[in-house]
DNA sequence: TGATATTCCTTAGTACGTAAGATAAATTCC
DNA sequence: GGAATTTATCTTACGTACTAAGGAATATCA
């Protein structure tokens, strides 16, 4: 259960590589996000909402999530919402509150955007080992879970 | 040469943490560059600038970089000019290019205000075994380098 | 030389954000 | 129960950063 020989790197030399993707991934969403008439900020709010999965997201939270104040969210919503992709429903039990959640078919139009990239991100996986697949992923997932909590405790 | 067991996944488990990873880093560099007075795209062409490292790099690179028009590239110059960050100079073999440069000690007044966030990074690192960083760097630069592909290819 | 291309900048218009406050609903405290 | 406060969303006015289109200076090629 060996995997291929790799090159061998530092920790810096990883967190540069990941400085890069980051850098090349943030400069893409701006177009991927055009060819859905959305911007940058309405699509991290879009995924938090398919996160949810059912569970019920308030404007306040995607303000939140995304760092805006809530008078964008409004502005958001309403993006996401002439397009398509969320409906905005009052809470039956605060009627202050707006539930937002997505349209079914939506989650696929924004996959259909993503879909060439993805694939490719998945053939790149085809040539490592299930070991090499599952450092990976508990890495990456560990990397974002720090960058959330420090994004929230020190901003 | 065994690293720790870390839970079994599967590609999509990985691009989908790395999606999360992304997006979280998308939010935090906004904070990040208000904090040095700048907006994203600056600090992609920033660190296109240092990346260079003394190789002349003119506007026009730039705007292709971080995918916007020569327009907005005088914007971004402008402000990164009047922080400190980097030099204009015009060309002496080509008088219509400007030749862009860091600014020596800019590089790290840029460090000082990543430095928190690295660190954390840096920690996690150590909770994985030269190989399992080895195989991180790998995957990760080349995922960059397909990024980029991608984006200069299809958009 | 003259025509065309390239490179950066300027201008006008647009999109997306903030800040401050309005509105409506819920909660808390007599 | 009613008044005061807090909470959640939306509205308005305004700022910043981008695009699109075009201008000026320089380079390149027939």
């Amino acid at each position: 259960m060996e995997g291929k020989p790799r090159p061998t790197a530092s920790a810096a030399d990883a967190i540069g590589a990941l400085d890069d993707l980051v850098a090349t991934n943030l400069v893409g969403r701006q177009e991927f996000a055009r060819n859905l008439g959305l911007s940058v900020k309405d699509l991290v709010c879009f995924a938090h909402v398919l996160e949810a999965e059912g569970a019920p997201v308030t404007a306040g939270d995607l303000a939140g999530r995304a760092h805006v104040t809530t008078g964008a969210v409004t502005g958001i919503l309403n993006r996401l919402e002439r397009g398509g992709f969320v409906v905005r429903r009052p809470d039956p039990a605060d009627r202050r509150r707006v539930r937002v959640t997505a349209v079914p078919a939506a989650a696929e139009r924004v996959q259909a955007v993503y879909g060439p990239y993805y694939t490719l991100l998945a053939e790149l996986c085809t040539d490592y080992s299930p070991d090499e697949i599952a450092v990976l992923t508990d890495w990456l997932t560990r990397a974002g879970a720090l960058a959330r909590t420090y994004l929230e405790e020190s901003c």
